[in-house]
RNA sequence: GGGUAGGUACCGAAACGGUUAAACGGAGCAGACUGUAAAUCUGCCGGCGAUGCCUUUGGAGGUUCGAAUCCUCCCCUGCCCA
């Protein structure tokens, strides 16, 4: 195992609390003397998301403790993804059949994989405990807190103030999250900074069930594309890990300047002398900060090309080398000639009619390099031509 | 349980019997400008082979030539009283 010191300098890295610090130094210690590595928890929802760059970054720190030699354990919450975290603004959440539930966290291994040692990770869902808790347990466990000290925490306290509802088993989330710190005898639990009061509610309850407490990590909330809001699915701002280099690499690009340099921190290896340097050329800094984002989940050559893929359409303005293909079938065309809309609908490039419609008068809409601006126009297509929208969707269309 | 204010498109929010797919803002999309950035400007932002037609303002009925707007019942939410 590594050493104290050390191993401080990396847990401390790119964290925004660590609650409380000495608690931490100790653990660490005893740890080294009993030569028994740390029990690191995260939670996570088996609701099937996708994994965008604002989850890594508390895998990515989970990733240091790994190295580091301690145990990485995945609480999924299956019973609680009933409740729903009321962080943000959900809605009461549809019950999960445990196939489903299955499939979920297949694929949310997939993606984590390419992060983390999934042989030395453990999972475990927290049903097994909480579909059995009592109701006389959940009281003694809820008389640890008040109604005042959970309202404090910001997202209920906002919705509380705009007049927006609250229900009562959101106010039991952050207790059954705290109890599943008991159950696991976590350690250390990592979470964003938005968690923190659920976090902490793991504290007070092994305490007051006397358990040595949890030391709480805190890391920092990446916000999306926009630049603004946190990267998040339904803000249509996040970066999948799973989409293709050339969109991560596209997407990346789209960023405001201003995020570039904690892009580079949270979501890169780079040190702070290599990202200073970097940042005196923004175009320079922004492909090098998405080609090594890129790389983090593909090989190098694909990275390369993703670059070159970008370039190619965006700043020389040219045909990218690949692109999709469809297969007209004879049935679409009439007399060897189809109506642009129906031909766009078809590409799915549109969702209507009317989408198309729109962009063709907008000028969206090329055909083999020609701008096509009338609407209602019959084209003859030959064995093959490149059909364009907007500024990077490309389709090649075959006949025979 | 009683009182009261509400439920409008992805979100926020106007309109409160008749120039109407429904002001305005945000998000999104397209175009211009760029470093595909940001900022800015312009346009679009329910569907239909379409100078017209169809479906929309929590749900179901009703009044009316005409309803998001009025009435009845139901569902949901905030606030106050208990």
């Amino acid at each position: 195992m590594v050493e104290l010191e050390r191993q401080l300098k990396i847990i401390q890295k790119n964290t925004v609390e660590i609650l409380p610090e000495r608690e931490l130094i100790e653990k660490l210690k005893s740890s080294l003397k009993k030569k028994k590595p740390l029990r690191v928890k995260y939670g996570i929802d088996p609701t099937g998301a996708e994994i965008h760059l604002g989850h890594t970054v508390p895998i990515r720190k989970l990733k240091d403790f790994q190295d580091l030699g301690h145990k990485i354990i995945f609480l999924v919450g299956d019973f609680t993804a009933r409740i729903g975290d009321p962080t943000g603004r959900n809605e009461t959440r549809p019950i999960l059949s445990k196939p489903q539930i299955e499939e979920n966290l297949r694929g949310y291994k997939q993606q984590i994989r390419k992060i983390l040692n999934l042989k030395k990770t453990e999972f475990r869902y927290n049903s097994e405990w909480l579909a059995k808790l009592k109701l006389e347990e959940l009281l003694k466990l809820s008389s640890n807190f008040t109604i005042a000290r959970i309202l404090e925490r910001d997202d209920f306290f906002l919705r509380y103030k705009s007049g927006k509802p609250i229900f009562m088993q959101e106010f039991l989330y952050p207790l059954m999250q705290g109890y599943d710190s008991v159950v696991l005898n976590s350690d250390i639990e990592l979470g964003a900074t938005e968690q923190k009061f659920n976090l902490l509610a793991g504290r007070t309850l092994q305490e007051v069930l006397g358990k040595e407490p949890q030391v709480i990590i805190t890391v920092p909330i990446l916000e999306g594309t926009d630049g603004k809001k946190k990267m998040s699915k339904s803000f249509h701002n996040y970066i999948g890990i799973n989409e293709k280099p050339e969109e991560i690499y596209g997407k990346l690009m789209s960023i405001p300047d201003s995020l570039m340099k904690k892009y580079f921190h949270l979501l890169t290896e780079l040190s702070e002398r290599e990202i200073f340097k970097l940042l005196k050329n923004p175009l320079l800094a922004k492909k090098r900060l998405a080609a090594s984002i890129v790389e983090n989940y593909y090989e190098k050559r694909k990275a390369e090309k993703a670059e070159k893929h970008f370039e190619t359409i965006f700043q020389k303005r040219k045909v990218p080398e690949e692109m999709p293909v469809l297969q007209l079938k004879r049935e679409n065309l009439k007399e060897g000639k189809i109506w642009i809309v129906r031909l766009l609908c078809l590409t799915k490039l549109t969702t209507s009619h009317n989408d198309a419609r729109r962009l063709i008068l907008q000028k969206a809409v090329s055909l083999n390099g020609e701008i096509i601006t009338n609407p209602d126009l019959e084209i003859e297509l030959k064995e093959e031509s490149i059909l364009k929208l907007g500024k990077r969707h490309f389709i090649k269309l075959k006949t025979t």
